[in-house]
RNA sequence: CGGGGCGUGGCGCAACGGUGGCGCACGUGCUUUGGGAGCACGAGGCUGUGGGUUCGAAUCCCACCGCCCCGACCA
C-alpha cells in the first residue's frame, strides 16, 4: 500500500481529550476517529488491524471446533421478553418500533437468537455438542463510556456459544474455550490473566474474565504472587484473621459529635476502625430497603450484596428520607431499632465482639455491640470487599489489589435460556432434556486498545507481528537523485504485494522530508522498517530496523525480498 | 443520573467588552533531501445552538446541545 493514497492523516499533537496512550495513539496515527460519546470510526489501518486481531480469534475458535455463522443485531421484542431480559435489563439497551408498530430491540448479546435457533434445528442428542460463534456488531448503550476504545457504546464481538447435553458436556466446552481463549491471548501479545468472576445478569453457575493488568483498568482485582490466586474483587471471597473472642459487655451510649465518617469516629474515640462497624443502606431494584453491616475497616461489596439477597434489578443506595423513615440515622446508623430492613451483616463483623455502632442519633453512638445480642441479622454472610495486604484466600499468603481491563469472558450458562425457550433434546434415555448452553466473548476493539497499551513507546506504537495491519513500513528517500532507489522500492513494495494480504507492507512514497517519514513509521508501527536510500544501497542494501527493539542493519535486496515474500522467517 | 472541566479554521492553542490571531497541517512557486527543512505568496472561522445584558459580546448572564474526567452504572 502506497502511503500517498492510504486514507489517512498523522497528527503533530496529541488530541485534548485522550488520555489512554491507546486512545493518543491510535488517534494521532490515523488508526480511528471519534464520532461520538463512544462511537468510534475504523480508518483502513485500525480495520487491518481489527481484522488481524479478528483472524487470530477465528482460528483458535475453529479449532476448537466453532462453526462460524451470523446472527441479526436488530431483534424482536418478544424474543428477549421470552428469556426475561427485556424487562429485567435496564436502558442500556436500546429499543424501538418498527414501521408495523413491533417492539424492537438492539442487540447486546446473542443467547435469545442461539437459543431460539436450537429449538428450532436441534432434535436429537445426536446433534450436541456444538458450538456456534460470529463476530457481530454489539451496541449497549452505556451511561458513561470511556478510554477511547476501551468502553463504548458500539463494537464488534466474537461472541461464541457452547450448546451440550449435559454438565459434562458444558465442562468440557468451558475449558476449550480457556485454552483457546489463552491462545488467542498469547498471539496478540497480551499478558491475560484468568480470574474467576462475577455471572452477573448473564446468570450461570461459573465464570472466567481474561484480564490485562492496567492502570486505566475499570476492574480491580485480588492477585497473590506467591500462588498465582487471581479474582475479580467482586467476588474474591474476605478470609481476615479471626477476632479476638472477648467477652461480650454491656451496651453504652457514647456521644460522638461530628463523626458521620468511620475515619472521624475512630479518631474522636482513640480507636481502630476495626472495632467499629459500618452501615451502608440500599434499595434493592424490587423495592426492599437493606442494611449492610460491615467492620469498620471494610468496604461494602454491592455484588456480594446483590448475591447474597438475590436482588433482582441491582441495589441503588437509599436516600437520606428513606433511611430516617425506617428508624435509623445517616451517618450514625446500625440496624438496631431498624424496620422493614433486610439486615445483612458480614461474616467478620458478625464475629467481631464489643463493636462501636451508630445509635441511630445524631452525634451518639454505642460501645459494645454484638450480634445476634443486639439485633437480629436477616443473612450473615460475605458482603465485604477484599483489601491490600489481606490473607490469600488460597495460600494464605498476602493479595494484592490491581486494575485490569477485561479483554474476554467465558461462562456457563447452563439450562437458564434453554429452559425459559423451550430448547430441547431428545435424549438417548427417550427423554426431553433442555440443552446446555455457555457464553464467550471477545471484543475486537477493545483488545487492539489493549495491544497498544502493551505495545508502544514514547515514538509510537509497535505491533506484535501477529496483528500489525502491514508486514513492515518502507521509507525511500531521495529517489527523486537517484532513480535506482525508486527501483529497489518498488520491486520490494510489489513482490511483498504479490505474496499475498499477509505479506503487504505500506509504502512511503510521499515527496516528504526523511525526518518526517521515519517518524510517522515509528508512530505507525510495523514491526519492521526498511529504509532505500543512496546511502543505505552503497552499504549493501536495504537498511532494517526492528521498530520494537530499535536494531538496525544492512541487509542485501535479495535478503528482503526473500523476507517480505514469506520465504525466509526474519529479516535479521 | 450526581460532581468537575471544556467547546474559537483539520489538529493544538491565544485573544477575556471595542471589527478574531499564532503554531502545525493545507495549496502554488523556488530552494532543500538520513530525523517533524527554508523563503515567498495563498486559501480556510455566523467563535457549539438559542435567548438575554450592552452603544458594542468569542468575551458577561441564562437555557440547551456536545465532548472529556471522577463517581453511580457496566452482559
Amino acid at each position: 500500500m502506497r502511503l500517498s493514497q492510504l486514507f489517512f492523516t498523522t497528527l503533530r499533537d496529541d488530541p485534548s481529550d485522550a488520555e489512554m496512550p491507546s486512545h493518543r495513539l491510535l488517534t494521532r496515527a490515523g488508526y480511528v476517529r471519534q464520532l461520538g460519546a463512544g462511537l468510534y470510526s475504523l480508518l483502513p489501518l485500525g480495520f487491518r488491524v481489527t481484522q488481524r486481531v479478528e483472524q487470530v480469534i477465528r482460528e483458535e475458535i475453529n479449532a476448537i471446533g466453532g462453526q462460524e455463522m451470523e446472527m441479526p443485531v436488530n431483534h424482536p421484542a418478544d424474543l428477549w421478553r421470552e428469556s426475561g431480559r427485556y424487562d429485567a435489563i435496564g436502558n442500556e439497551m436500546v429499543r424501538f418500533k418498527d414501521r408495523a408498530g413491533r417492539d424492537m430491540v438492539i442487540a447486546m448479546t446473542h443467547e435469545e437468537v442461539v437459543a431460539d435457533l436450537l429449538r428450532d434445528i436441534v432434535k436429537s442428542y445426536r446433534q450436541l455438542p456444538l458450538i456456534v460463534y460470529h463476530f457481530q456488531t454489539k451496541f449497549r448503550d452505556e451511561p458513561r463510556s470511556r478510554g477511547g476504545l476501551i468502553r463504548v457504546r458500539e463494537f464488534v464481538m466474537k461472541d461464541s456459544y457452547s450448546c451440550d447435553r449435559d454438565e459434562a458436556g458444558l465442562d468440557a466446552a468451558y475449558w476449550a474455550h480457556h485454552g483457546a481463549y489463552t491462545r488467542i491471548f498469547e498471539r496478540l501479545g497480551l499478558d491475560a490473566i484468568p480470574v474467576s468472576s462475577d455471572v452477573g445478569m448473564m446468570g450461570g453457575s461459573l465464570a472466567h474474565e481474561f484480564m490485562v493488568l492496567n492502570p486505566y483498568g475499570e476492574d480491580r482485582l485480588v492477585l497473590c504472587e506467591a500462588c498465582g490466586y487471581a479474582a475479580n474483587q467482586q467476588v474474591a471471597p474476605t478470609t481476615a484473621p479471626e477476632p479476638p473472642a472477648d467477652d461480650e459487655l454491656p451496651v453504652e451510649e457514647v456521644a460522638t459529635p461530628d463523626t458521620t465518617t468511620i475515619d472521624a469516629l475512630a479518631r474522636f474515640l482513640g480507636i481502630d476502625a476495626s472495632r467499629t462497624a459500618k452501615a451502608a443502606f440500599f434499595v434493592t431494584g424490587d423495592g426492599r430497603f437493606v442494611v449492610a453491616i460491615v467492620r469498620g475497616d471494610y468496604d461494602v461489596n454491592e455484588t456480594k450484596l446483590v448475591n447474597a439477597i438475590k436482588a433482582t434489578g441491582g441495589l441503588r443506595p437509599a436516600q437520606v428520607e428513606e433511611i430516617t423513615a425506617r428508624g435509623m440515622q445517616p451517618g450514625y446508623g446500625s440496624p438496631i431499632g431498624a424496620r422493614d430492613a433486610v439486615v445483612v451483616v458480614d461474616s467478620l463483623a458478625a464475629r467481631s465482639r464489643n463493636l462501636v455502632a451508630g445509635a441511630n442519633k445524631p452525634g451518639v453512638h454505642l460501645r459494645n455491640v454484638n450480634v445476634p445480642r443486639d439485633y437480629t441479622p436477616d443473612v450473615i454472610t460475605d458482603i465485604a470487599s477484599v483489601r491490600e495486604g489481606d490473607p490469600c484466600p488460597q495460600c494464605g499468603g498476602t493479595v494484592i489489589l490491581r486494575n485490569g481491563i477485561e479483554v474476554g469472558n467465558i461462562f456457563k450458562l447452563g439450562t437458564k435460556y434453554t429452559e425459559a425457550l423451550g430448547a430441547e433434546y431428545l435424549g438417548e434415555d427417550g427423554e426431553r432434556h433442555p440443552i446446555v448452553m455457555g457464553s464467550y466473548g471477545i471484543g475486537l476493539g477493545r483488545n487492539v486498545a489493549c495491544v497498544v497499551e502493551a505495545h508502544h513507546d514514547d515514538k509510537g506504537i509497535a505491533w506484535p507481528a501477529e496483528v500489525a495491519p502491514y508486514a513492515a513500513h518502507l521509507v525511500a528517500l531521495g529517489g527523486n537523485r537517484d532513480p535506482h532507489v525508486v527501483e529497489v522500492a518498488d520491486r520490494l513494495h510489489d513482490a511483498a504485494k504479490a505474496a499475498g494480504d499477509r505479506h503487504e507492507i505500506l509504502y512511503d512514497d510521499r515527496d516528504e522530508s526523511p525526518g518526517v517519514k521515519f517518524t510517522d513509521a515509528e508512530l505507525l508501527g510495523m514491526p519492521w522498517i526498511l529504509t532505500v536510500s543512496p546511502r543505505s544501497l552503497a552499504a549493501g542494501g536495504v537498511e532494517v530496523t526492528n521498530r520494537a527493539t530499535g536494531e538496525k542493519q544492512v541487509r542485501a535486496v535479495d535478503d528482503v525480498e526473500a523476507f517480505l515474500t514469506g520465504r525466509v522467517p526474519t529479516p535479521a
